[in-house]
DNA sequence: ATGTGC
């Protein structure tokens, strides 16, 4: 048997880009790595495979925790970890969602062609990065009262559809249409409101940003078309999340499932991973929560997106609708759900007694399934990819790092049995932001870029630059590779940056 | 990621 031996972990080689870390002491199920030999080394010397193994330790964790090609260490669990956790006998992890609820990216079409831009790159990044609030603190395209805050958390984009930020068409190309069903805003503490209502439409920091791509390559004409993706063709990448309301959300309920569930946080290895068991009262409202801070993320996504619109109305001179600026497709990177999937018996567990029913092989069960830093990628078929895209597929959106550009896939067919329904989510950082600033100099990355790559970067910090420089990240191409590979979400469309703001 | 601290 082919092994890899990772620091004092060894992976067991189950076939090419599956690694399996097999089941041990209080381990409840095996935990699988899906990478090439390439990328396993890049997360030999850190926490990740430490972190993914300590994830089996949580009740109800469900045939395997998974890493995927783009993982990397995190809190408790692994940016690019898929968790699905039983959600009648097993709980509920802030952690295995992350401090940004929600966080995610999205795609915006247009009709433009490289040629129409270039001469204009400089008066675009100019006018978007004067129109989109970024950076850290407050200022958003919505200045909002308590009122405001709880119809968005409660609608999601169906508020800024009534509002005059979105069209009907916009709605049908996110997950949930938008709005995430049983979301509780009288679950989001004050302080967290407080924190949001200031930040209605607007980027945020660190890997958060806008960028106008051309489309390079497509690679499956088929499902390209269905995307309305071709080559030479203009598309806006935005990616950002719940801002400080989600990251208070988090935080609120990490505190609390601390103290009112130490018997299971004390069972576990890392205090980073506390959990409320399925069926309390802190599982229950921190999904409601959760799910509002989701419907937050989502109306952040729409109103900067339709204030873009906006932007290229006047530097073009004409109307959006006539530039077609539709939504592709929107993407979460952060979240839980509730989903029913098909799922192997019930591994043995540590103790010899997990006190629950045992499953039966191929028998459906609902999961919280905890995508950290992974992005759903459903199928073609499934009942839950939108009437434009079901033949094809669900539109999976991959950024690369400002110098590399993104990917556009599809959900493949393998991706229910593998994953859970998932795939990467990007590049995968490579070392710490306090290592990256070490590394680079923001100036310097950004007059590179512009004059080896005419890629035109407007930041409010030129720390942030250097934080999010190309060599910072992983290579997407590999990343991307490894999924394909796999058959859980395949290649279909490559895009290069032309101009990016951020915070 | 984050009014850059657990």
């Amino acid at each position: 048997m082919t092994t890899f031996d990772a620091n004092g972990i060894t992976l067991e080689r189950v076939r090419e880009h599956v690694w399996e870390i097999p089941q041990e002491g209080d381990m409840r199920v095996p935990a699988r790595v899906l990478a090439s030999e390439a990328l396993l080394e890049e997360i030999q010397d850190d926490k990740t495979l430490e972190q993914i193994t300590n994830t089996t330790h949580l009740p109800g964790i469900t045939n395997y925790a998974i890493c995927m090609p783009d993982g990397h260490q995190g809190y408790g669990f692994p940016v690019g970890g898929v968790g699905a956790l039983d959600a009648e006998n097993g709980c509920i992890s802030p952690g295995a969602v992350g401090y940004d609820i929600n966080c995610g990216v999205r795609m915006m079409r247009t009709n433009l062609t490289y040629d129409d831009v270039q001469g204009h790159e400089e008066e675009l990044v100019d006018s978007l990065f004067a129109n989109i609030p970024s950076g850290l603190g407050g200022g958003g395209i919505v200045e909002g009262g308590v009122d405001t805050i709880d119809e968005i958390l409660a609608r999601g984009v169906d508020w800024a559809l009534e509002n005059g930020h979105a069209v009907e068409d916009d709605l049908r190309h996110c997950e949930d249409e938008g709005m995430r069903e049983g979301a509780a805003p009288e679950k989001v503490s004050q302080k967290a409101k407080d924190r949001g209502k200031n930040q209605i439409g607007s980027l945020g920091s660190g890997n958060h940003f806008l960028e106008v791509q051309r489309v390079t390559d497509v690679f499956d004409s088929g499902v390209g078309e269905a995307y309305g993706l071709e080559e030479d063709q203009i598309v806006v990448l935005i990616h950002c999340g719940s801002r400080g309301l989600g990251h208070q959300t988090c935080n609120d309920y990490l505190r609390k499932i601390e103290q009112q569930h130490k018997g299971l946080l004390d069972r576990l290895p890392d205090r980073e991973l506390a959990a409320a068991p399925a069926g309390s009262q802190l599982a229950e409202d921190y999904y409601g929560a959760m799910n509002a801070a989701i419907n937050f993320a989502w109306v952040n996504r729409q109103l900067i997106m339709h204030r873009t619109r906006q932007v290229f109305e006047r530097v073009f001179d004409r109307s959006w609708e006539s530039m077609e600026m539709d939504l592709l497709y929107d993407v979460a990177h952060n979240i839980a759900k509730k989903e029913t999937h098909t799922v192997s018996a019930e591994p043995r567990s540590a103790d010899g007694a997990s006190g629950v029913e045992p499953r039966i092989d191929g028998e459906e069960r609902e999961l919280y399934v905890h995508r950290k830093g992974a992005t759903r990628a459903f199928p073609a078929g499934h009942p839950e990819v939108p009437d434009a895209y079901r033949d094809v597929g669900q539109p999976v959106i991959i950024p690369g790092s400002m110098g590399a550009g993104s990917y556009v896939l599809r959900g493949g067919e393998n991706s229910m049995d593998l994953t859970f329904g998932s795939t990467a989510h990007g590049a995968g950082r490579l070392m710490s932001r306090t290592q990256a600033k070490n590394e680079f100099w923001g100036g310097d990355v950004q007059q590179d870029l512009e004059d080896q790559q005419a890629i035109y970067v407007k930041a409010q910090s030129g720390a942030t630059i250097a934080e999010e420089a190309p060599g910072v990240y992983k290579d997407v191409d590999e990343v991307v590779r490894v999924s394909d590979e796999l058959g859980i979400g395949d290649k279909v469309a490559r895009t290069f940056p032309v101009c990016n703001i951020k915070g």
